[in-house]
RNA sequence: CGGGGCGUAGCGCAGUCUGGUUAGCGCGAGUGGUUUGGGACCACUAGGUCGGGGGUUCGAAUCCCUCCGCCCCGACCA
């Protein structure tokens, strides 16, 4: 390719709404074009990229037996109906009508499709396992996108879906997969990329991993011990807190005149936070309250919380309400809370710990000295469980270590699916002893454009993008300064040639541009070996070698031994991502 | 959906508060020339519904109303 032929211009100065590298980069690089929020044009440099990344896809899929399949991205809502997401997922789902007034949607996953796939396809239990996965668009009508590729509404992902006769089978392939993906995010040449527990959300299941490209622009919370044992998303991430446990004291009122805060009450009483207890009430979609108890100085984790009531939305609760239930906003407790008539979940750290200062429901006053088990005992409606935020230091639930925070996009995830759209669809296979049962699924999904900008995240400089080879859009960039000289012209055309005829992708740089120019286009294209060919190279039958991970180094090397030297230096920079030693 | 910011040439911005000739500047683009190893220089040229609509006014990029779009924070998110 001639760079003087590349659709896609190089910015000098990056648009004032870029913020994140990738972002900058992508726009300043030419590799992509914003449409409207969260849509994008890929360019030819970003297309390769992306086209680069799905044959590693394809070809890690393939190698755990999977089949390329393409479902359509316009999906009937009915088949949403059978699995009876269409009315549980919010307004992500973009839904439409077509022209005969039937509900259609743009698939944001296609569990629902594979399914009917499967369910036609697979009957019996001789044809599995079986894994089908395709590489398409998916659209999802995100509230926010933001940074770039990062968050978008319509991107092409590489979503796989695996069918079994036993959660066994399921739990072997499981594990196939998750190191099919440490392979992939290894080649495509991310440097930090950690497997970690997730809380698998709207799409169900029970075990679940997210894949964290480690990068400080990040959406997502890791907290991770430092030896690496544990990692789990902040969602539901634990902490193995010392409770401290004495004897309890009595009971008794105290006079806390306008101490509505953790902050206020333990400021007032000369106590520590972690001295105290705090009530937060939440509501539910039907509006009913819940009531969340935990230690003062800790915080409530609302995933946890959803999951603790089995409820998929709720919010905090208005001071109409919580009165409504005989609570005294700012003073409430559960002493004087019926938890008979309103849902309340309890934190160990409330549970577990002795002499809590706790609100006494009544105005301006809190009790001293609250003991879970025998002021709150027989409560049998209560739900205990672990409900806390996580904070950077906090012990190791494995090993006690203090656990580290680190911000991760999230590249991929897999998940264990069960039963949960096979029993309600009817996907169902027969069985040795002749039986119908439903079939045991995975879901394994990646995102194609967010990993590219993933990975500028974790490989760039303050000039630009740094391509590890496997994916660079180009391998080779080849420069010819004063090019407009009939000899450098000559032996450019050539080395350009015998590059090309050699099967290596190069970028070939025939614009006579100032060196300063071409130099600074190169480094926003980001090709991984640069050669410079100028009269002076020439003169010394030479030309001008750089990785683009030198900077500004460069070392002269024969101008007869180019070609080689390149394939060597191609097979080099490929070995570093190289996936044979499974490391995360 | 809540809070904040922004919208003037392909990109970055000035002008708006305090209304007034023909809306400017830098980059980028085109032509000609001088240059040529880390974003050169000179000359000329092209490129604008000042986000849209409505209003106030003799006169609106500028004031008022309204709609739209984009970015950031939050909520939400397989």
């Amino acid at each position: 390719m001639k760079l003087s032929q590349l659709v896609g211009q190089r910015l000098k100065e990056a648009p004032r709404d870029a913020q994140t590298a990738s972002h900058i980069f992508l726009i300043r690089g030419g590799y992509v074009r914003l449409v409207s929020a969260g849509l994008y044009t890929l360019l030819p440099l970003g297309r390769r990229i992306t086209r680069k990344i799905e044959q590693i896809l394809r070809e890690e899929m393939d190698r755990v037996d999977g089949q390329e399949i393409r479902m359509p991205v316009v999906l009937p809502a009915d088949l949403w109906e059978e699995s009876g997401r269409y009315g549980k997922v919010g307004s992500e789902l973009l839904r439409f009508k077509d022209r005969n007034g039937k509900d259609m949607l743009l698939g944001m996953t296609h569990e629902e499709a594979v399914v009917q796939v499967a369910r036609t396809e697979l009957v019996s239990y001789k044809q599995l396992p079986s894994m089908l996965y395709q590489i398409q668009t998916k659209y999802r009508d995100e509230a926010r996108p933001r940074a770039g590729l990062i968050r978008v509404r319509e991107f092409t992902m590489k979503d796989a879906y695996s069918f079994h006769n036993s959660q066994e089978c399921l739990e072997k392939y499981y594990e196939r997969c998750h190191e099919a993906y440490v392979r992939i995010f290894k080649r495509i040449g991310l440097k930090q990329c950690l497997s970690i527990l997730s809380d698998s959300g709207m799409m169900g299941g029970a075990v679940s991993h997210e894949f964290m490209a480690i990068a400080d622009c990040g959406e997502d919370t890791i907290f991770a011990s430092p030896d690496g044992s544990y990692r789990a998303n902040r969602e539901v991430a634990t902490a193995k807190l010392a409770f401290t446990k004495d004897a309890p004291q009595p009971l008794s009122k105290v006079h806390t005149p306008n101490c509505k805060t953790i902050a206020d009450v333990a400021g007032f009483l000369k106590l520590s936070p972690e001295q105290t207890c705090k009530a937060v009430f939440y509501k539910d979609q039907d509006n009913k309250l819940v009531f969340a108890c935990i230690r003062g100085d800790l915080e409530v984790n609302e995933a946890k919380l959803r999951k603790a009531i089995q409820c998929p939305e709720i919010d905090f609760a208005n001071d109409e309400l919580i009165r409504a239930a005989g609570a005294v906003p700012g003073f409430a407790s559960l002493l004087g809370i019926d938890a008979n008539k309103i849902r309340v979940v309890v934190d160990p750290s409330v549970s577990e710990s002795s002499n809590l200062v706790v609100g006494a429901n009544e105005e301006d006053h809190h009790m001293l000295n609250f003991n879970f088990a025998r002021d709150a005992a027989g409560r049998e409606h209560i739900i205990v469980t672990d409900i806390a935020t996580v904070r950077e230091g906090d012990p190791c639930p494995l090993t006690g270590q203090p656990l580290q925070a680190l911000k991760g996009i999230e590249v991929g995830n897999i998940f264990q699916l069960g039963t949960k759209y096979s029993a309600p669809m009817s996907c169902n296979y027969l069985d040795q002893d002749g039986k119908s049962k439903p079939m045991i699924m995975g879901c394994y999904g990646i995102g194609v454009g967010r990993a590219m900008a993933a990975v500028i995240e974790q490989c760039h400089d303050d000039y630009g993008p740094v391509w590890p080879m496997a994916i660079a859009p180009f391998q080779v960039h080849l420069i010819g300064l004063n090019i407009n000289q009939p000899e450098v012209r000559q032996a450019c055309d050539k080395l350009y040639q015998s590059l090309i005829d050699a099967g290596i992708d190069a970028l070939y740089d025939d614009r006579g541009e100032k060196a300063g120019f071409a130099f600074a286009d190169a480094d926003l294209i980001g090709v991984p070996l640069r050669l410079v060919v100028s009269p002076k190279t020439l003169a010394q039958n030479q030309v001008e070698f750089k990785q683009r991970s030198w900077g500004k180094r460069s070392e002269l090397i024969a101008l007869d031994g180019v070609l080689p030297f390149v394939q060597q230096q191609i097979q080099e920079l490929m070995a570093l991502c190289r996936p044979d030693t499974p490391t995360a």
